[in-house]
DNA sequence: CTGTTGTTTCTGTATAAACAGAAACAACAG
DNA sequence: CTGTTGTTTCTGTTTATACAGAAACAACAG
């Protein structure tokens, strides 16, 4: 493996932690992080911190920080070694789980204080004196959907893999099956 | 309208301009940005660059720019007014529509490009010699996990608003209309 | 108890983003 | 043509984040 850092970047799995990488920039995750877990997705074998840091050219330090949050994503797994003193970890590699589980972190960090600051507001606005009622339905049109996206976002993420590929796969088809009314583009 | 950067903030409108304000900062979206949309949203009268940098206490060409880019994403238009000389904008108050708008951008601005770096990804390790066979599985069921959700995304963004409503609010009963084989929860 | 190895927390520095204010530019009225 | 009003682009500063390296800490072997 490569220093990953040089520019110099002609193989495959190089590549892909390097896009990885600023992609999860890009998200609210950090390069470091991003990378590390590119780097164990692709991995046919566990790694310790010490193999992360040298491959990555990441301080160690950063490696530590980054596997703690990756394990509290649920994305990588500590994996005791026969015989060998330190931590190694794996990635999760099914694709479907993966995305359950960034889902579900992404809920419960941002999704859900998001809900709960507009509750906070609809609730504040309710008892204001002089406020547009206009503008206290918009606020609440804005909690409803909310909560109705988060209803369904809950229900979602209890789907078996399996059922949510098919319903996927789908797509807008399962408006047909459900013979809904109206047609597809108003 | 008070200068909402102060301290203290008592009235709902304020406080939904705060918290949506640094809420966009989770996401991609800056603050200023995110603040003006709050505002726009829940104004009941057009505004024009002048009132808005007044009103929240940001710099008149930062307005400028942040108006820009909340057009470009469709989430406020620009309305003229009957003898006034400049711009005035107003938000879309629809929140489905807004919700659409934005994962439309948000589509076309990250997942977009991102599925076409996977793609390279793979048609590099396609071509390279001497790549894990397991490695080359995982990048592809990573591309066709991407592929799949992008499908679906886009699908989705064509059907009109009133069912996709009753769609999300059906929430996973989904599935035993379409009488799915398997539990929930596996 | 002391040396060794591995992990975590702390601190200063570098990097990138947001932002204000100024300058440049455009449209128009008189 | 010139002054006025509104908009956009440019530039320097501020602020927040990521990060490396050092220091502190923990577990354990001998």
């Amino acid at each position: 493996m490569t220093e990953i850092k040089e520019i110099t970047t002609n193989n495959a799995i190089d590549q892909f932690i390097l896009y990885w990488g600023d992609m999860g920039g890009q998200w609210g995750v950090n390069r470091s992080v991003a990378q590390i877990h590119a780097l164990l997705f692709l991995s046919t074998k566990p790694l310790n911190a010490e193999q992360i840091s040298e491959t990555l050219g990441i301080a160690r330090s950063n490696v530590s920080n980054s596997l703690k949050e990756l394990v509290s994503w649920k994305l990588i797994r500590r994996v005791p070694i026969q015989g060998e003193r330190r931590e190694h970890f794996e990635a999760e590699t099914d694709v479907w789980e993966m995305a359950m589980r960034i889902a579900q972190g992404r809920k419960e960090r941002e999704i859900d204080p998001a809900a709960a600051a507009l509750n906070e507001c609809v609730a504040k606005a309710e008892t204001e004196a002089g406020i547009d009622p206009v503008v206290l339905e918009r606020l609440r049109d804005m909690q409803q959907f909310m909560d109705t996206t988060n209803r369904w976002y809950v229900q979602m993420l209890g789907v078996p893999k399996s059922q949510l590929n098919r319903l996927m796969k789908m797509g807008d088809k399962v408006l047909s099956v459900l013979k809904f009314a109206g047609k597809k583009m108003p």
